[in-house]
RNA sequence: GCCCGCCUGGCGGAACCGGUAGACGCAACGGACUUAAAAUCCGUUCCUGGGCAACCGGGGUGGGGGUUCGAGUCCCUCGGCGGGCACCA
């Protein structure tokens, strides 16, 4: 064909992506509200923290969330897709220290410029349901909500012990410590018992736990890592009398069956027994604050020797006539599980063994393994935690571990020295955090009323505006009149509580505020009742455990005061891979970024600027320390958004890392071009739009029309299945297809006009514009996007002729085109009659056929 | 240390429930068009042996073993990579 300039052969998509936004916009079609008639469908991805740019993983993520949102939107479903800005944070903080920015101002010129980012891609999201959680519209709600939280006992306040950084003043997360030092400042963090809030999460351990079982749309993985995290254990709470002293010592233990294995009694070094006796003894107060020294990093845990220190003190062990345990103080038990003190089982338990070694502490087997004989076994220097059977144990000798264990605690339970007892590894969430830039907690302190709620015809409780960053610590403690009002209850002076809530609170119910975001209450209950829960959820993995537990925890406390009606909040969860790219060093070690390198002719990696070679490493996460980004906006600039949706959505799984590549996207941007360029030429000489299908067809056309259905088929199934990798390879052959059909001449110009209809109706939700464009070209003075889903014809998804593989003893042969459903004589006779086989068989004679119906043949001899 | 996942051409990956391994894309190579290049179009590409050729054979899904008429897929085992948790009693 020859080239008739630039118009026919390069699809404009600035222009095009351009003209298809403002029409969606004009026509408001992305605008949702209730509607009881029609089954509803919410898609939400994860919303992002206004950073000021908006990078591939916001391209990825949203990409997919668009394409579900497009798809359940032509199969007829009401749709909420909304977006909005997790504004609270951190780095509107430290902007504000170094580059003199309010984080307000900071925060909505980043939102500002991250919406426009956004809307390049063409999302069908309900912009007018926009939030920003550092909005007192929106946070205000939030403290509604912690007030009937308060009221309802599952917000409270309790001294806890922190990380403190005693430059900067502040807690510190635990991510924020880094080898026991503050990250921003590098002084040694100190551990401070401070009063915090907290959310009682703790008191839905078991819900959050067993409901994990009624959420088959959530990965595995995810709902494993959420299962180990709230960690529940079965055991028994025992209770040792303390010789010379009147109150017991309470223990947990999981394995109460080896109580006559006891060889010792450890508490943490925060233990109050362990407090009081530090009272009278230096040595022991010295040693506790040697344990607290320690610190709480991983690496000082893994490195820690197990230490103990004996107190002298003696406890009675409570199935045995005066047998007495020493008492240790051991830096490996934890004031936070359990009840902070243990009982050591040497023989049964590997730490405890270790210990006992150390300190010269008897090991007495009581399980013995299978084949093992009583009188011979012992334990050397691996402990046994295996199953087995109850020795040295008196009235349970005999038994096995699991009847051991209910014996035992049935036993404690009538002696009163115990009970048996769950626990979980979840604690309280705690959500005070000494920033600003966060949303206030609505309480004032008052000296003769104590801890006085705020009212709730006071609230919100906004941020002062006026606030400097000179020093370090929490600007609203320092601020010369914001906390000081007075008293709600007397009148008296009070001071606002200055802590401000964790970011994860704010995300934890946005999902919901997106249902009625105008609403004066935190949410309105039609809207959420219609709307809830979220249909399908995507986002990264990195929230498997804090966002998406915490929302579960959220939504069942917003349930308990009323707001909602559910326990789940999104019954769909698909957690998607990150984008990763190879990076470049020179060989003066810095790193450069793929916009400052090129490849010459035999493929070496030079920096543009100065020729010089390159070293390629291989390809990591996309992140600024590494400078491996490719900015999506220059990529939407150069390519148009159609092309770098459709390359996110290439190749790799969906829940998989993917590799960007400048070749993919080039590939990506060929495909659009060709598909176009391909309609382009095709759409004159089709039949008319709504031309009735023909009587007659030939071989070809209907061998396409089969392909077509069949991509019908298969991109609907693909799309359900989030194989979006898939549904792309699927197009690929639709339109190779197509252009062959094309190609042979006058060709059916019916069944083009079929193909490339469907062609453009399968790439709609991944392509949007560009799908959109084609309909336009191919005759159609509707919108695409209000076109509903393509219907696959049963007919056309079965094939007449049917290909066999033909195989000797499970050895391919041949293959054999058969009648479907042929029938098994004729089968085995053209299967044997094929010269392949026979030449195979050599004379040999055959023991049986296998036949699996259009599938295989199967001789065996 | 414990738990989970993964391992298929030069690369990303496909292969429904055990039934023709390598779809689709990238890259590479060859050709056409062009004064030339780019773009575009056509073709080839898992490895390997034989043959001028159409063609005929052998091997192959991290290694080893097993189940089965038949294994990328199921089981055992070893190795590698990635992720999560980590003094949790």
């Amino acid at each position: 064909m020859k080239d008739h300039g630039q118009a026919v052969t390069r699809y404009n998509a600035k222009e095009a992506e351009a003209r298809w936004q403002k029409l969606w916009a004009e026509a408001r079609t992305f605008e949702t509200r209730e509607d009881p008639k029609r089954p509803k469908y919410y898609v939400l991805e994860m919303f992002p923290y206004p950073s000021g740019r908006i990078h591939m993983g916001h391209v990825r993520n949203y990409t997919m969330g668009d394409v579900v949102a497009r798809y359940k939107r032509a199969r007829g479903f009401n749709v909420l897709h909304p977006m909005g800005w997790d504004a609270f944070g951190l780095p509107a903080e430290n902007a504000a220290i170094e580059a003199k920015v309010h984080p307000r101002q900071w925060t909505y010129d980043n939102i500002e410029q991250m919406r426009a980012q956004l809307k390049l891609m063409g999302l069908s999201l309900d912009w007018s349901r926009e939030i920003a959680t550092c909005d007192p519209s929106y946070y205000k709600h939030e403290q509604r909500m912690f007030l009937d939280f308060l009221k309802a006992g599952l917000a409270y306040r309790k001294e806890s012990w922190v990380n403190w950084d005693p430059v900067d003043q502040t807690v510190l997360a635990n991510e924020q410590v880094i080898d026991g030092l503050g990250w921003r400042s590098g002084a040694p963090v100190e551990r401070r018992k401070l009063r915090q809030w907290f959310f009682r999460i703790t008191a839905y351990a078991d819900e959050l736990l067993s409901e994990l079982d009624n959420l088959p749309r959530w990965p595995d993985k995810v709902r494993l890592m959420q299962q180990k995290w709230i960690g529940r254990s079965t055991g028994a709470r025992v209770s040792f009398a303390l010789k010379g002293r009147a109150e017991p010592l309470e223990i947990f233990t999981t394995r109460p069956d080896t109580l006559f294995g006891a060889s010792f009694i450890a508490l943490s070094a925060d233990h109050p027994l362990a407090e009081s006796i530090a009272r009278s003894d230096a040595k022991v107060l010295s040693f506790i604050e040697e344990c607290r020294r320690l610190g709480t990093s991983e690496a000082s845990i893994e490195t820690a020797e197990k230490k103990g220190y004996d107190t002298g003190l003696k406890a009675l062990h409570p199935l045995g006539d005066g047998w007495e345990l020493p008492v240790f103080i051991a830096n490996f038990v934890l004031m936070e599980y359990g009840t902070g003190a243990i009982f050591g089982c040497p023989a049964h338990d590997q730490r405890d063994l270790d210990f006992a070694r150390k300190y010269g502490l008897g090991v007495v087997p009581v399980v013995l393994p299978p084949g093992e004989d009583a009188k011979s076994f012992a334990i050397a220097f691996e402990a046994y935690v295996g199953d087995g059977v109850l020795i040295n144990s008196a009235f349970l000798d005999g038994l096995g571990v699991e009847e051991a264990k209910m014996r035992v605690t049935a036993r404690l339970e009538e002696l009163k020295r115990g009970r048996g007892e769950v626990n979980f590894r979840l604690r309280d969430w705690g959500v005070s955090r000494q920033r600003y830039w966060g949303c206030p907690v609505p309480v004032i302190n008052c000296a003769t009323c104590g801890m006085v709620p705020v009212p709730a015809k006071d609230l919100p409780v906004t941020l002062p505006e006026d606030v400097s960053f000179d020093r370090p610590g929490n600007p609203l403690d320092h601020h010369p009149t914001w906390k000081h009002v007075k008293c709600p209850h007397c009148g008296g002076p009070g001071e606002r509580e200055s802590d401000t809530f964790d970011t994860f609170v704010e995300s934890s119910w946005y999902f919901a505020r997106f249902c009625s975001p105008q609403a004066p209450g935190p949410v309105a209950r039609d809207a959420v009742d219609y709307w809830l829960p979220v249909d399908q959820y995507i986002g990264g993995v990195e929230h498997a455990i804090l966002h998406l537990l915490y929302s579960r925890f959220y939504t069942r406390a917003m349930r308990r005061s009323g707001y909602l009606g559910i326990d789940e909040p999104f019954t769909g969860l698909f957690t998607q891979g990150m984008v990763c790219h190879e990076t470049y060093r020179s060989a003066d070690g810095r790193w450069l970024s793929p916009a400052e390198v090129t490849r010459d002719d035999q493929g070496h990696v030079r920096e543009t600027a100065t020729g010089e070679p390159l070293a390629v490493g291989r390809s990591e996460k996309m992140s600024k320390s590494r400078k491996n980004t490719v900015d999506p906006t220059e990529i939407i600039a150069t390519y148009g958004a159609d092309t770098a949706r459709w390359f996110m959505l290439s190749d790799s799984p969906p829940e998989r890392d993917m590799e960007w590549t400048a070749q993919g996207v080039e590939g990506a941007w060929r495909f659009v071009n060709r598909l176009w360029r391909s309609v382009v030429q095709v759409s004159d000489g089709l039949v008319p739009v709504g031309t009735p299908r023909p009587q007659e067809m030939s071989e070809a056309g209907i061998a396409t029309r089969r392909v077509i259905h069949k991509s019908i088929d298969g991109v609907t199934q693909d799309l359900e299945q989030f194989r979006f990798n898939r549904a792309v390879a699927r197009v690929h052959e639709l339109s190779n297809a197509l252009a062959e059909l094309a190609g042979e001449g006058a060709g059916e110009r019916w069944v083009l006009r079929e193909g490339y209809e469907t062609l453009a109706r399968l790439a709609a939700p991944m392509m949007p514009h560009l799908a959109e464009e084609l309909w336009r070209q191919l005759g159609h003075a509707s919108l695409l996007v209000d076109e509903p889903w393509p219907l696959a014809d049963a007919i056309l998804l079965v094939d007449d002729t049917v290909t066999v593989a033909v195989q000797v003893n499970g050895k391919l042969r041949g293959t054999l085109a058969l009648p479907r459903d042929a029938a098994r004589p004729a089968a085995e006779e053209a299967a044997l009659a094929l010269p392949a086989v026979a030449r195979a068989l050599e004379g040999r004679s055959v023991r049986r056929v296998i036949l699996v119906p259009n599938r295989v043949i199967n001789v065996v001899i």
